[in-house]
DNA sequence: GTAAATCACTTGCGTTTTGCAAGTTAATAA
DNA sequence: TTATTAACTTGCAAAACGCAAGTGATTTAC
């Protein structure tokens, strides 16, 4: 069994986030759904950094224990679920920008994608507002 | 040999930080440097979370050779180092502070540290302003 | 001036988590 | 009715973690 989730207790809060999403890949899913709109499994897969199958499985099923995520039928297609951000999900939102904006202060590679960047700085509120209404669909284009 | 940084590459910025900071102490590590001025490889041993030694020499192994943090002599103290936080680090600050406010949000535990929180919505701007300078001490008392 | 304590680590080792490939199951499309 | 697709699960080797114990270089105590 991967990630049994054994929780720290300590008296600084900041223990608590990391807990739950303190490792290379969740916050990389927490954006795949709060700026790209993916919400299946198989969206999740087709990320640029390649995540292997079993460790997203258990990220999932990780967010929906901690309420992170929900988990419902595709109501048009029988054989998929759909994965959503809940609004404790959605809250996340300042860290996911502010790894961002330092990412993108310090990463030097050419190919870093400048679109978020510019769309952090020039409309911070408006693309947070959105994020927070929980309306389906992507905040960015990923071909932007 | 731990913790080998086999970067990622992908479009995305986000993958970037968390190939520095993506693990479950990173963040402590930097938050003790950061809000409570602590600064030796003892100080930073005796956070409540109960790091182990090899890790965390490692993460501060990582953390230079990222940039993120200075180790030099203590002038005072032949057997000492002293850790700080580079401009880089420093800059970690509005990521650092919005995970504490998540996390005081959604951590329910009583004795979760409450004058963080406080003191992070009462004058934000102040205290960011007071990290990024870079002036050495505590930013926020522990016994508070 | 020698012994004990302290600080900053390193080393060993068993357990857990990761990463990759392959296999499974259920629902649809051909 | 066969093939394909979506969403996982399983197996296994490699890496990372967690704990305890050990090392070496200063200080402090006697």
């Amino acid at each position: 069994m991967e990630s049994t989730s054994k929780l720290r207790t300590s008296g600084c809060a900041i223990a608590f986030g990391l807990d739950i999403f303190g490792d290379r890949w969740s916050l990389l899913i927490i954006r795949d759904m709060m700026l790209y709109g993916k919400k299946t499994y198989g969206d999740f897969l087709e990320a640029d950094e390649g995540i292997s199958t079993n460790i997203l499985a258990d990220r999932l099923k990780q967010f929906e224990a901690n309420g992170i995520v929900e988990k419902t039928r595709d109501p048009e297609s029988g054989r998929s679920y759909l994965y959503h951000l809940t609004a404790k999900g959605r809250d996340l939102a300042p860290i996911v920008l502010e790894i961002v904006l330092w990412s993108g202060k310090y990463d030097d590679r050419s190919f870093a994608r400048k679109s978020v960047l510019k769309l952090i700085r020039d409309d911070r509120p408006g693309l947070e507002a959105r994020i927070r209404s929980g309306q389906p669909g992507p905040v960015v284009r990923k071909s932007e």
